[in-house]
DNA sequence: CGGCGTCCTGCTCACATGAGCACAGCGGCC
DNA sequence: GGCCGCTGTGCTCATGTGAGCAGGACGCCG
């Protein structure tokens, strides 16, 4: 393209955008016909000189959702523009916020509604509105923090989705993680506590965050798990944790004698689910994001801008070159029940 | 509005925008008439959700130009946008690059064209694309710098802007500022000068920047003015200097005296004169720029999105609320050849 | 309880726009 | 030098879009 052209397209750019003028105006006045002018807004475009972008603390990223859906199998995928975002706990905001939308808009609507805990899914609860269904029970589907923190967070988040729904909650009376494997297969020997991984297990639809591999993660806070503990689970290749779960980057649980010490749903639950929903946000939390879409935890990705550009950014073969299976149904486990 | 049609309008612009969907298809999406959906994104541009951005170096800002324009009384209004630009040498590079735009668009072609000197000419000058115009004669109409730089900056400007026209340029061999009245007086009767200035006044356009009051003017840098002496005209009003000249607010002369002592076109020349154009960009220089455009100095501005925005923001009255005068034509002495 | 004004909705119609097509100018290639 | 393909241009036509209008729902007030 000469370059008049490009100050030409710029100038039509302008007066369409800026100033309201029609095709044939901007004809007149540059001198061209309306198809001329046309095309330069064409080519204005897709060269990118004009950016049109939506300012909304609730806007999403159709594109990139898409791409996700399509890149990861994905039923659906929500991304949030970081934009002009002050910190991170304003796009850690918006994320939650999209999650209660995403929830709220959710049909069939779930009768039963497993959850996990954390910072990410108390905003998601407090992102609801009211009454934003009816009749949802909501189960925890991993040991909970009560321990010995104040007993807020964890019980809170299912309590207030529940109530929202007009609806119960059921909480799960146990640690995240404990000691002795002993322990642990006593306490889900216990009558109360089995029937309640029961119900998580029976759950339509599930919803859950997950935990990077920072000091400030809810596990070390809760005193589960020490600081050199989970040095030695990053050495070991884990990338995060799910529903308590440390995995690696394939999605594998990395130390399973500190899974068998884990109370609650096993990770293969969620792979089997029809609906699983996922809400990550935070750069420091893309390896976990990957290995959660990579490895088919979730049938729906909540999350925002910078972690779907990450996801999407990993290279990939352009077309499934040598590929050891082919793209589409990469989890051929999956219920497909809708 | 409701809420709910908040988010509709956001969720609407994104597929229209961001997907390229017809408002007939986003109907379908989200259950509502097209005529709905239009009204949504009309809602939504108004209401500031959709940006448009036109992200060029040659971009500009019509809307404000305009209004510009109609508040000053100017024939017309080049104003670039600030954009994502690194720093001020940028923008005043782009403000250089539009003023060199106008001037090579300018009908009809000027057959003298009057410039002073400066950072900001010398941009513009090398701004301008070789053979913008033809046959034009370029002259000096203040006194120039070469007195104690190199004697670059002033003459090369005068002389690159000539070349580049295939034209002349007649220089204007004397100080800008000399100490004694009696020296300006007889230099100035010399034939040379005489004839200069002569010509300088019988040019059909002016090209001209301004210099801020601060300790980086080309003034004291080139030692016509003392520190002190600059600190002194500020407390006597002065915003900063139109082709050598200190004037205040309301862009009459600061300090007569040290007018008496300045070589180069007087400003009532300016004020007369059909086509006057003036580059100005920072925002250190929005206090002259303000006085030139409010005094009439001249009749095309060109400067960037800070300046504009600073200009129009000046409170004026909603409705000219007892105002001395009416607002259409504010310089009643300016020809109107055009 | 009924009348009235206001807001909102869905429509008709005129206009703006983009896709597709035919043709002209230009350069490379035989 | 002539032929061929390519790019760029102006057009026709189908589609997308916004202005203006009529009817209905709602709330306010008598």
């Amino acid at each position: 393209m000469k370059i008049d052209d490009e100050l030409l397209s710029v100038r039509a750019a302008e007066l369409y955008y800026d100033e309201d003028k029609t095709q044939d105006e901007i004809g007149a006045i540059l001198g061209l016909t309306r198809w001329k002018v046309g095309r330069l807004l064409a080519t204005a475009k897709q060269r990118g000189f004009i950016r049109i972008e939506i300012v909304h603390p609730r806007a999403r990223r159709l594109g990139l959702e898409r791409a996700l859906g399509e890149r990861f199998g994905l039923a659906d995928a929500v991304v949030v523009p970081v934009g002009d975002a002050a910190d991170a706990a304003e796009v850690a905001a918006r994320v939650a916020t999209a999650a209660a939308d995403h929830l709220t808009a959710l049909r069939p609507v779930p009768r039963t509604l497993g959850i996990s805990w954390g910072r990410t899914l108390l905003s998601v609860a407090n992102a609801l509105p009211e009454g934003w269904a009816s009749g949802v029970a909501v189960v925890q589907i991993n040991g909970g923090v009560s321990v010995n923190r104040r007993s807020g967070t964890a019980a809170a988040t299912a309590v207030e989705i529940a109530r929202k729904a007009g609806g119960g909650a059921t909480l799960l009376p146990s640690p995240a993680i404990l000691e002795r494997v002993e322990t642990k297969r006593s306490i889900e020997s216990d009558r109360t506590v089995a029937g309640i991984l029961d119900l998580a297990a029976s759950a339509d639809v599930y919803l859950f965050s997950a935990g990077a591999t920072t000091p400030d993660s809810a596990h070390i806070e809760s005193g589960y798990l020490r600081r050199d503990d989970m040095e030695e689970l990053v050495r070991r290749g884990a990338v995060g944790d799910v529903v308590g779960r440390y995995i690696d980057a394939d999605g594998r649980i990395v130390d399973p004698g500190l899974d068998e010490r884990t109370v609650g749903l096993p990770l293969e639950r969620l792979r089997e689910a029809a609906r699983t929903i996922a809400v990550v946000s935070g750069a420091e939390k893309v390896a976990v994001a990957r290995a959660i879409v990579a490895s088919g935890l979730c049938t729906v990705l909540v999350t925002d801008e910078g972690i779907a550009n990450a996801l999407l950014a990993a290279v990939h073969p352009p077309d499934d070159p040598g590929g050891s299976q082919d793209s589409s149904p990469r989890h051929p486990s999956r219920r497909t029940t809708t």
